[in-house]
This record gives C-alpha cells, structure tokens and sequence, in this order.
DNA sequence: TTCGGAATTTTAAACGTTTGCAATTGGTCT
DNA sequence: AGACCAATTGCAAACGTTTAAAATTCCGAA
C-alpha cells in the first residue's frame, strides 16, 4: 500500500536515513551535491512521505478540521458547498488539507468536535454559524486549541479570532436607498433562533433609522424559526395584510426574502411597484426570481479563503493577539426594489 | 496538544500498556473485569487514541479521500456541497472521516491523486465527474487502490466499482412524455467537453425516439464548451432561431435548460405555449425560474451517501467483484413543458 | 502438594519519520 | 606530517500505538 520508504530510498543511494530525510527537508547542513542527489532520486523513485510518521513524530497532522452538521434530508443550502470550496482553496497554498467530520443525527456537534481536537487529527478547526453563545467556542477557548470562528458572539468582551460580514453596514446601506426612494413603513422578517447575525441586521437597520431621525419611520418584525416553513409563511403574511402595510420588507436572508416575494405574489401584490423587497446573501435562486431579488452578496466563499489563511497564521503562531475581519458585503440591484408607492396605494 | 497517552493511561491503572490497548479493543484474551475498569477509567479521564499512532501500525488512517477541482472564480454548481454532504452522511456511520484535497490552479488533478494515494492519507478514494476516458482511474486500477467512481467511462468493458445516475433512462422518458403530448420536433443543448453522461443522455433521447419508429421526428443537438456562456448561448439562439424551430427543447442539465428559457424569452417566445423545456439535476433555481423548470432529481445527495457505503465495502473487503450501481432520477414536472403548439404556430 | 494447562498479562518489536548528538571526513595551516 | 576546525554524515532515540510471542498467574485434578 505505502510505497518507497525513507529507510528504502536511503538504500538505493547508500546514505543513512537521516540523511535523506535532511536532504528533503533542505537542510542547510547537508551538502549541495547529496541535496540534489537525493530531491532526483526522490523525483525519480516517487517517494511520497508517510504523513502518520511524520505526524507521529511532529506532533502535526497537516490538518484543517471541519465538523459538518448534517441538515435535514430536504434542505442543504448553498453555503456549505461554498465554504468547504473557499477553505480549500485557502489552504492548498499552504500545503495543508481540509478535513471534515460529520455530526451523526444523535450527537452534539460539541461531541465531535471534542474527538476531533483530542485525536489529534487536525492541527486548528474552523467553526461555522457562531450563535449567540457558543458552547463549542467555549471549549476551544479553554483548551486554547486553534481556530477560527465564522461569525460572532453575542458577547464582544470575549477574545477570540473570528471572521463575519458586516451585516450592520450592509442593512444600514439597505435602509438609507430604501428611505431615499421615499419608504417610510419597513418590515423585516427575521428568526427566532439563537444567531448573532440576526441581532446585527436588525440593529443594522434601527441604527440607520435613528441616524434619519425621521419620526414617521416605523418598523415591524416578523420572526419565525428558522426551517419552519409553516410558521414563515405565517409572519410573512402578517407583515403583508395588516392594515398599515409596510412599503418595504427586508429578509434576514435571501430564502426569507424570497418567500416574502411568494408570498406577496399570491397576495396580487406587484413587485416592486407595491412592495420593495430586499435579502441577504445572493443565494443562485435570488437571480432567477422574478422579478430578479435585489441584495447583497455574502462573499462566502471569499470568507472561507481568508478564514483559512487566518487558521494558518494561528496555527503557525504568526499573530500575535486575537485576529478579527469584517467583510463587507456587496449591494447587488436587481429588480425588487423601487419607490415608494403613493400613498394611496396603501389602501 | 494531544492528550492522555496508552501509556500514562497504563500507569493509572498499574497494568500495561499492551493490556490496555487490548482492552479498549474488546479482545476476549483479556478478563471481562480488567475490561470493564480499563473502560472506565478511559471514559473518566477522557482518553482519545492518537491516529497518528494508530495508522502507522495499522497502515489504516481512518480517512476517505475526495480531491475537489477548484472552478473558476464566479462559479460553483451545489454538486459539491450535496455530494460533500451526502458523503459525510455517509461515511459517519462506519466511523470514517472525509478528507478533502484541493486542486491548485496550476497542477493536475491526477498529481493531487497520487499524492493522497501515496502518502497514505486516505483508505480510499471517491472519484466524481468520470470523462470518457479518465486517467485518474487509470491510475487507480494500476496501483489496485480502492475506489468508488461518480459516473462511468465511456468504454464499458473496463471493470471497475462506479455508481452512476440513470440518464438513459430519464432522457428516454423525458421523450415519450413530450411525444405523447405531439411534439415532433426536438432539440438537445449539449456540451463539448468529454464527458460520459452526454453520451449517455444523448443516447436515452435517441433510443426514445427509435422505439416509436416516427419518421417525422427530428433531434437538432447543439454544443458548447461546459463553462463557456457566450458559446452556450450562440448554441441556443442557432436553435431557436432556425426556421423550422423545435418545439421541445432539452437541456443536458438544468443550467443549460435555463438558459434556453432565458433566450426564448428574449425572443419573444410564451413557455411552455411556444416552446418547452425540459433540464436535469433540479438545481435550486430551477424552482424559481419562472414558469418553473421541469426536469429530473438528479438526487447527488443519496448517490453520494450509497458511494460512501460502497466506499467501505470495497475497503474492508465486503464486496466481491466490482460493484456497480445505477440510480434512477426521479421526474419532476413543473411548468416548463405542455403540448406541442400547433402547426401554424411555427411560422 | 504438585503438576498441567488454560487464562491472563507482559515484553518487545514494529510502523516510518524527525532530530539531538556523536562520528567521520576533508581541507588548511604550521 | 600532524593538528585543528569546519563541513558533512551517521547513530539512535523518540513519537503512541498494535500485536506476536513469551511469561506469569491461577485453578482444578492427580
């Protein structure tokens, strides 16, 4: 199975081992000639290091780890796919591979996690879709094991790398056009889940507002849990047929913010001449959606290359205190907003 | 970094290591009470095997190897995130883990193969997106390392394990329900690029088509590079635009067929009153699209999640010859497709 | 009490690297 | 020629586990 080992290659060319694995590692004490000697032999033979004795004995496995949380069977959403890309691509300049573990329907993450850590099979980890408090943070903090979080606490005071979009920048852009095109009456349709994201959007968004002073604005939420459809649709159309209904609905992401434009369509709501509807993130559907969703784009995959390139910089001790990023997402027009409605439209 | 040791474990329990390891293991030379408290004592101070160790005696390092192609910059399908998904889904229940290699830009696909194969990394390899002739699995029938293929090679009589989706199948009953519903004219966008399933696709249409044994019936097929939107879309227009237009178009995977939509819209043309469409894959978007894009559940999820119990088999020796497996798409009607306009339609 | 053999445990080698330190080589200077 | 030093190479231990084989313990029978 193993090919050529060190002890073999060092036969064919009559050197000890140790000198052959100095000479690939290219260490200077080793002479010129016996270098060159040996990197040809190694290219001809095909020698491939055996990464469980180099690990074995580095105390490093070259690893990035991953634990993957398994969704239910209907529903994977495109960010998974990205990131694990965007990871990828981070790391492979650095030589290093990704790993991932999945989490089995039964088990906590935190379990997998644990094993993950304590096996030694992966060097640092990077954790996805922090919540508001995160027991998995938590642990890694006390074992002062390398990472790098994907998203923040909701608890700043704590030190720790991370990297997250700036969604309060990004719905702040969001209010200012949509107030500027003379909206006065907002929704937002949001989740009841634990996630930070939802707290920075909202405050996004009642941020901007405050900045207008404008007394006539107001802003309703919605919130359902996250993948209950039912109860989606159900706050999406409270926002949409109350009485005083609001000319502008922000999801917290693009599935909301689609749902919303479902929703308004069977409702015989035109968009975006009776409703404005903006999401989050630029999912492929958002694209294809009449009438096009407009939003902003989350810049997954770029996170996940730059998370990466943290990692290593972590795991390689090059930063010195806790390393942190925003990204800012990018507002990407589409067709689904526009101005305002006259008032009487509101009827 | 790495925890509790054997041997500090051993040194605990006053016994030594080898009786420890054996223990943990279940081995019944080792008396059931002497078992009973080594567990104990590893489940109270936590210990969790060092892989490193473990794979360099054993030869097995515990991982499955996917080495993923990194696309261009603006462009990733949900293949990857379904078919990571789906694998890790099915690996977690053996105990396995998924270890992801990425493919520098520069560098070959099969160079990264080799490494992971070489360096013992991985048990076994799972390789997607078979061409008509791949020099992966070339390499890997040469130096008898396991594997279970996405896809298929075009020459048939090279045995090897290979799960694959049944486009045959799909692409023949695509025809007969658009037959049925009086279309006689029928086009196919394709690709240029060498790859199995366009045969395989290509072939279930034709084969439809010969059964019915209508002389009327006529198959325009035209091609563009896989990634290359300026030539897909030329292919499109010179099939809408030809003066006696099919009245069902085919898309080789819903990218494609979406495009068609985009372009038949463009020319003026009602789907599915002018024209219909017909994708595969059932990609996200292809819900949002209006009309909504028929097409066939391409199911990657459960095909990677069967590929990984291959995966194990073939490993742990389960499975006698090659193991081979089809797996039939599933229809899913939407409002992309109708009744052939009639005649005076096409003008 | 002693012995045979089964049951249980220990010893020690092996897996393929890396690396501190010792040993050897080669060259230069006196 | 001898000595010294630098350059180069080799020896051997270590990493944490598994496992074949040897050693020990235990038990019941003679």
């Amino acid at each position: 199975m193993a090919g050529l080992t060190l002890r073999e290659l060092a036969g064919k060319l009559d050197v000890s081992v140790a000198t052959v694995s100095r000479a690939l590692a290219g260490d200077q004490a080793i002479a010129l000639k016996t270098r060159e000697r040996v990197a040809e032999a190694a290219r001809r033979f095909g020698y491939v290091p055996n990464v469980a004795a180099r690990q074995l004995v580095s105390g490093r496995s070259g690893f990035i780890g991953f634990v993957m949380p398994v969704r239910g069977p209907n529903f994977i959403d495109s960010y998974l796919g990205e990131f694990v890309a965007g990871l990828g691509e981070g790391l492979v300049e650095h030589g290093i591979d990704l790993f991932i573990a999945t989490v089995q329907a039964g088990r906590s993450e935190l379990s997998v996690l644990r094993h993950v850590v304590e096996s030694g099979r992966a060097d640092g980890v990077v954790v996805p879709r922090i919540g508001e408090t995160d027991e998995r943070l938590q642990y890694l903090l006390e074992r002062n094991f390398p990472f790098v979080a994907h998203g923040r606490l909701l608890d700043a005071s704590v030190p720790y790398n991370w990297l997250d979009s700036d969604s309060v920048v990004a719905f702040g852009e969001a209010f200012d056009l949509l107030y500027d095109l003379g909206h006065r009456h907002f929704g937002l349709v949001s989740i009841s889940d634990a996630m930070t994201f939802r707290h920075m959007r909202e405050r996004g968004l009642r941020e901007a507002m405050a900045r207008r002073g404008d007394p006539n604005v107001t802003l309703e939420v919605a919130s359902a849990p996250r993948f209950d459809r039912g109860a989606t649709v159900a706050a999406i159309n409270g926002l949409i047929h109350r009485e005083h209904r609001p000319t502008a609905i922000l999801g917290l992401f693009d599935e909301l913010a689609l749902t919303v434009m479902e929703e308004a369509a069977r409702a015989g709501l035109s968009i975006p001449r009776d409703l404005s509807v903006v999401g989050f993130d630029n999912i492929t559907a958002a694209a294809y959606a009449p009438p096009g969703l407009t939003t902003f784009e989350a810049r997954t995959r770029d996170s996940a290359r730059e998370i990466a390139g943290m990692l290593v910089d972590v795991i390689e001790k090059r930063s010195a205190g806790p390393a942190t990023r925003l990204i800012r997402p990018q507002f990407v027009p589409r067709a689904s907003h526009g101005p305002a409605p006259p008032p009487t439209t509101k009827f």
